[in-house]
DNA sequence: GGATATCCTATCACCCAACTATGATTTTTC
DNA sequence: GAAAAATCATAGTTGGGTGATAGGATATCC
């Protein structure tokens, strides 16, 4: 059950985005001398964020990237689900099944009832309820 | 966000322990023709298993393994923890902070968050829950 | 035109999960 | 007592995937 580490410094780049929405772009090169990550690994990670329409980059000179919707409008499960192909638990978490012995296998409504408790997990929050540090569903 | 196949295996081999519990020991050998997982690999599993005292083996001829508790009493949470030495999603979804950011990491609510999501839907079902086919909390 | 930055593709290196292999020990059965 | 059946223990192998780097193409500002 790890996150890869693609997904934890894309989510890390992305909160520094989201604090500096509406104030214009910022280059890699920043979130890489901040976070300490390559500036051509986070090349990598914005990729898929830009197919799936979170972010917008602009290039040349004074360019860099910005958020492409308001921090408050991006829940952490959608950019979770660009940056990690496979966010399921197992391949036979989804509606339908993909293993052979899903007929009579008991331990499948488990991986549908986890892979559930994490969807809702992450997209019960925004990026902008991190960035006022602490969920606001906490126990 | 995988599970491991470790876990899955895990967790199907004792739900057929589970199944047969109160009727005397289940060989690996019978495991593996059902499940379709080699006797040496299930071996393995085991071994985490009987450490952490969710079954008891038997050895010798007409040996084989059974739950040390009933299926109401073990929780998924347990087996998972058992079997995968890495449950959590991050190095920093723990209560105190494993890395140098942690003061001012606006993502380390985030891990925190996730991590009590899985713990929670993990601990909320037992072994029993899965017999009866679905867990007990669906929406 | 030069500097800066994103975009794109390819490739490497390494780690680790997944499994195999081998053998020792314990117990039942004949 | 020997053979068979099973767990227990540990070592070794291997493949795939992740993390990361390299090099260049393209676009924009000054
Ligand atoms: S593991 Fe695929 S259906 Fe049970
Ligand atoms: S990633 Fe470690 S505290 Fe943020």
């Amino acid at each position: 059950m790890r996150l890869s580490r693609k997904a934890e410094c894309g989510t890390r780049a992305l909160l520094q985005l989201a604090a500096n929405y509406g104030k214009g772009v910022v280059p890699l090169s920043d979130i890489a001398a901040r976070e300490g990550i390559s500036v051509k690994y986070l090349e990598q990670l914005m990729m898929p964020l830009r197919k799936a329409g979170l972010v917008t980059g602009t290039r040349g000179a004074l360019g860099g990237y910005s958020l492409k919707k308001p921090p408050w409008e991006i829940r952490i499960g959608e950019l979770l689900r660009a940056l990690e192909e496979r966010l399921e638990p197992t391949d036979c978490s989804g509606d339908l099944p993909s293993c052979e012995r899903s007929g009579r296998c008991k331990a499948r409504p488990l991986w549908v009832h986890l892979s559930r408790a994490v969807q809702r997990a992450l997209d019960e929050l925004t990026l902008q309820d991190l960035l006022r540090q602490g969920p606001p569903v906490s126990d």
